[in-house]
DNA sequence: TTATTATGATAAAACGTTTTATCAAATGAA
DNA sequence: TTCATTTGATAAAACGTTTTATCATAATAA
């Protein structure tokens, strides 16, 4: 039952014939005869031959495999990325070794130097501020890297994400034109340039339209901050703030808090206080009255970033390192912003 | 900027010594002399040597990489088990390589010979119906192999579980203490032993309480119904059913489809009919007035999995092959199981 | 005919390790 | 002193591929 396996030499002794011949058969590459191609073929399919990955990678230099770096798994936006991701790369016969960051930069640091260890061919990389050095170092290797989900500032290296800036800028515009005119926000305090993006969009489209854009109408959550903690941060925000009719959050998670907080205090939404957030959720699906989002587009960004990370890695030499995608986002309307008055 | 990656033979030049020496210093065999030890030692940090994976993996046959195969990604509690499982690999050199079945036997074969292929050193896999070839082959030969969240009945591969029966029995019994005594079941049509187990559970418990356990009271709802028809199916079923005072769902999914139907029936929870749910959700926690679960010890699990994983890769060859854990959950208390009548 | 070129097949080197077997020198025992 | 043992170091083989260079032989051209 037990079943050695089989290497290019076995199936040379099997065949009468040489490595070299064999291995030029299964690659396609130099020039066998008909018969005695069909012949290795017939034998090497017959023993379920599969090549030593260890072998070809030592002699190619490449090992088959992607590092994708997130920040966590588990949401479903990353579930989602990380399953297109998955799949186009297994297409390809690429597997893909994830590890996550949790927000933290030794850890980011420790999982890059690993991935490296490892000698994965190109890397998919959630971008954190502090790991500038790191990646760059993987680019000037020649390492293939693509960033997602965020981008490093000042740095020429490819990357997709969603359109921050103008899709929170158009949520905005979306509430002012639903009749909304004192605009909060809830956000991380945290340096990741994406939610900085979405700061600036909302800071940008109040301006544009002579609102109020005080700093006061502001709530920076700190990032490790616990969820019950969180709960009574922005409760106690909404009750300090005076004619707020609109609250904007800047990520999924905040949003769900945000909900929670609402309901706890008892207000109603929209009549009361409407809410839109960043990044969909099964919970705004259906939470009475639905809760407005922008929903990013995960099959998109994922299917991108690694449309771009293989192409560089098929050793396509037209220079994609210029290639920065920002990809726009959908409104999802619900409920949650159609005052009723 | 760029520097090459510094090979043992380097180093051996270096410091005038052999490829024997330096490798036997770097690994702590053979027998070298302090001075030298310290020398290559020193040569070796300070060029940032690192062993190359592929040469080592050919010459031992080990790839120092762990192949895990979940249903899907993106849930939390997969999402749980892959933090745990990637930390703890990684802590001893390992990485993940994470593939998706979608309950789909083709895409888990297709999976598992990637991974084959990609020659990792050890499976820990969500078993599947229809995979139990596939994946006794892996131990026939030798392969690590651990199974999570579910076991295949009569083979004897170590997995490491919930209680899914206790645990479904218990939480029944908790129903009925708490004064339910018409119990509905919704569960996916698909033949996962674990989702028959909490049915058996829950079949058994009625049983032992001398309750109604007619085939009538259960629903079960095809594996890929979309959200919309399930929920339609659920409504349907509640509307036919005569005297329900309490629906069990088997999963958080149908759990999720169950509230929503319950909510837009304009039922109330747990006045006109209560509810509980396996699996913990985010939804589950706050949405009024909370829903009572069985939750899986998602942390426990996969650190035991990885563990025994881990120990059998260690060449531990006590017999692991025996080793069946089934942890019991916990049943986290809501709103939606306290009937105020 | 002889010189040239195509064709089909292969030997051998190389990738970077680990490990076995060997060996010289130093130390110890007699 | 001579023989046996320990110590420290190394040469060389092996892991399974890919690829370059080489070599017969057959086909074609002169």
């Amino acid at each position: 039952m037990i079943k050695k396996k089989i290497s290019i030499k076995d199936i040379a002794k099997l065949t009468n014939t040489s490595i070299t011949t064999v291995s030029f058969v299964l690659n396609g590459k130099g020039r066998i005869s008909k018969e005695i191609s069909e012949k290795i073929l017939a034998i090497a399919s017959e023993n379920g031959y599969e090549p030593n990955r260890m072998a070809v990678g030592l002699r190619t230099g490449s090992s088959k495999v992607i590092g994708f770096v997130v920040e966590a798994i588990g949401g479903p936006f990353f579930g989602a990325m990380a399953k297109v991701i998955e799949e186009e790369a297994e297409k390809q016969g690429y597997g893909v070794i994830y590890c996550s960051t949790n927000n933290n930069i030794q850890k980011g640091k420790d999982v890059i130097r690993m991935l490296s260890r490892q000698q994965v061919d190109g890397y998919i990389i959630t971008p954190l501020k502090g790991l500038e050095q790191e990646v760059q170092n993987l680019v000037n290797n020649d390492k293939p890297v693509v960033l997602i989900d965020g981008y490093f500032p000042g740095l020429d290296i490819p990357h997709v994400l969603v359109d921050n800036y103008n899709s929170s800028y158009t949520a905005i515009e979306f509430l002012i034109s639903s009749g909304y005119s004192n605009i909060g926000l809830i956000t991380a305090d945290i340096e990741l340039i994406q939610l900085q993006d979405r700061m600036q969009g909302y800071t940008d489209a109040l301006k544009a339209h002579g609102l109020n854009d005080d700093q006061k109408r502001i709530l920076k959550i700190p990032f490790d901050t616990d969820r019950d903690k969180a709960v009574k941060l922005i409760k106690a925000f909404i009750k300090q703030q005076k004619h707020l009719d609109a609250l904007f959050f800047t990520t999924n998670y905040l949003g769900i808090m945000g909900l929670q907080s609402i309901t706890e205090l008892g207000l109603n939404i929209p009549n009361d206080l409407a809410m839109l957030s960043f990044d969909e959720n099964e919970i705004f699906e259906f939470y009475p009255p639905g809760i407005t989002t922008v929903k990013q587009p995960a099959y998109d960004i994922a299917k991108s970033a690694i449309d771009m990370l293989l192409s560089q890695m098929g050793g396509k030499k037209y220079d994609i390192s210029k290639i920065k995608l920002q990809i726009p986002a959908e409104i999802v309307k619900r409920g949650s912003t159609s005052n009723l008055k």
